[in-house]
DNA sequence: GTCTATACCAAGATAGAC
DNA sequence: GTCTATCTTGGTATAGAC
């Protein structure tokens, strides 16, 4: 297999792996079982276990990023009522669970130096694209801050079957419509 | 020394030390040179690492929740303008930075179901006492959601030095007051 | 109540064959 | 381009002395 096609493919297993355990709790060799490859053989494309995650987590806030710039630049796009549109686009994310859960770990690993500056310029970036909504500053930082809630509630677990009984269902009712609740839900 | 002084002194180390580091990327041994104290030592107190991590968490979201209960117990705590008083209370905390970083740590390690299950009961607390300050549900949403971007932000080390050339100046702008932003970053 | 010594396993990275 | 074997370190937990 030529070597761009199985990056991908190691990337891509490395991003479900590292959403479950995040940067220190997973392992290289776990990710290499998740692509069917060999352990040494992740840490040789990469370089270093460091070095991947850097790559896994720009990679998640990318597609996240590129995800509300395309409904902000279609031509269909409202300020108005722009909240729906975008909100729709992000429950797409929510299900997907992935490449958010990953985008949480990056976000929350602040005590390794490189981790936490990789998350400031990508958050910046997302920050960057919500401006273009034309929003006024109150009003993105509100769509960010929920869908930041709704990040750490889906990191908690508080979407799956565990979560139901945990006292949360009010709080993610007030954030989220309740169709999209249960395709989120069924995802799990 | 008495074991329950000893206990609270480790507490407080490991507090410290799992705020840096979270849960899987801090050792025992760097929680016991924190503590002054032999690493065997601490696994005796509690038995295992995993167990240590769930009182932190606890304790450091207990410690959250009653400086918000004291604050909306109190008797000039107003519904409406509570914002400020909650928000004054709040940027404390932030100042403080190790409470809120453990928790958002506990927060994103999903992939332990034990942390999991203990982060949704805490976060579930800590809505149910926002709740009593009798604000509707978006209003309450907003609160926790505006904190849980700025605990991200902090995690990420947007306060710090490293974070003022990051471009995320204007978001931390549009959460906080001037004044306050001041003494976070002073802290750091 | 607290330490030293240590057993034992997991994990990142390297060497080198095919 | 990909693997097996392995070196080396670090880390949790236990045993047992003081």
């Amino acid at each position: 297999m030529p070597a761009e096609e199985r990056r991908e493919q190691i990337l891509d297993a490395a991003t479900r792996a590292f959403a479950e355990g995040g940067y220190a709790g997973t392992s290289t060799d776990h990710v290499a079982k998740e692509a069917g490859v060999s352990q040494p053989y992740v840490v040789r494309m990469f370089g270093t276990k460091l070095e991947l995650f850097l790559q896994v987590l720009t990679r998640a806030c990318s597609a996240i990023e590129e995800t509300f710039a395309a409904v902000i630049a279609s031509d269909d796009f409202d300020p108005e009522t722009g909240d729906v549109q975008l909100g729709t686009a992000y429950t797409e994310l929510l299900a997907d669970s992935d490449l958010l859960r990953v985008m949480m770990h990056g976000f929350a690993t602040g005590g390794v130096p490189e981790i936490a500056a990789t998350a400031r310029t990508q958050m910046a970036r997302i920050f960057s694209t919500l401006q273009r909504t034309g929003w006024d500053e109150e009003r993105v930082r509100d769509f960010l801050a929920v869908g930041m809630l709704l990040n750490v509630l889906l990191s908690m677990g508080a979407f799956g079957p565990d979560g139901k009984t945990d006292g949360l269902g009010d709080l993610i009712g007030s954030c989220l419509p309740e169709e999209l609740i249960a395709r989120v839900e069924e995802s799990e």
